[in-house]
DNA sequence: ATGGTAGCCTTGCTA
């Protein structure tokens, strides 16, 4: 089973890169981060015409994920639980074929000092005790998604420059590393272990010409997933397409 | 050189 991660920046705006993807690509499962549009004017005709179903948490101008799969989508999940005030669309979690598999955007969490950057941290908190009660369940889960995290100094181009970033600071890295240590492995590093290779590039700046990324697209998985992981890339042709998002999709191979 | 780009339907905010 083929499970892409794509945070797409617009879904409305990238429709047609995303179709072309799909159907050169042809994964099985498709978590989609900042689809930007509401629930209602998700583009369902399209993505169902592409072969997939789609569970969508839309949200007007800003976030929105979405679950697509091509075998049937149960038990859907709309949030990330542990706070009800929280409108904000980041998190959607379904079964395709026994496999637990969520499509979450974390907060970027940017500037750090304002109030965004503790909605990050506590966003994470309530992640590591999602997590913690999935692993209860003893289902092979995979996290799939963006998570505004760079996990090591290896995983962004500049990190000194970046070094008082929501992305890279301390404290996130540490609740990032808290989610390891309650047993989820990290896909693409089960894989690769050369340096500086990258799920992001900024827009300004000519970062995606002079290859000057982030690596912020992971996969975290349970014990039982990560004993069927059979391969995880990062796909770059996307991100040199015309009218590209900032991000480009990994996919992850579950046997 | 303290910028730059992209998408939102806002004329600024988010990334």
């Amino acid at each position: 089973m083929k499970i892409a991660s794509w945070n797409v920046n617009s879904l409305k705006a990238r429709l047609p890169n995303v179709l072309a993807w799909l159907e050169a690509a042809q994964p099985d499962v498709v978590c989609l981060q900042e689809i930007k549009c509401q629930t209602a004017d998700f583009p369902r005709l399209e993505i169902e015409s592409a072969g997939y179903e789609a569970h969508v948490l839309g949200q007007k101008s800003y976030n929105g994920v979405a679950l697509l799969s091509r075998q049937p989508i149960e038990d859907v999940l709309y949030g990330l639980p542990g706070d009800p005030a929280d409108e904000q669309a980041r998190y959607v979690e379904g079964t395709v074929a026994g496999v637990r598999i969520a499509s979450l955007y974390l907060p970027n969490g940017n500037p750090v000092g304002t109030e965004k950057y503790p909605y990050k941290l506590a966003w994470m908190d309530r992640l590591y005790h999602h997590a913690r009660g999935l692993l209860a369940t003893e289902q092979p889960f995979v996290l799939a998604g963006d998570y505004n995290i760079c996990p090591t100094d290896d995983d962004v181009y500049d990190p000194v420059g970046w070094r008082e970033d929501a992305l890279c600071r301390p404290e996130s890295r540490a609740k990032f590393r808290s989610l390891l240590n309650l047993g989820l492995t990290e896909a693409y590093r089960l894989f690769h272990d050369e340096p500086h290779r990258y799920s992001f590039w900024d827009y300004q700046a000519g970062r995606w010409y002079r290859d000057e990324g982030l690596r912020i697209d992971h996969f975290l998985l349970s014990p039982r997933a990560s004993d069927r992981a059979q391969g995880c890339e990062i796909d770059k042709e996307p991100r040199g397409r015309e009218k590209a998002s900032d991000h480009t999709p990994v996919v992850l191979d579950l046997a």
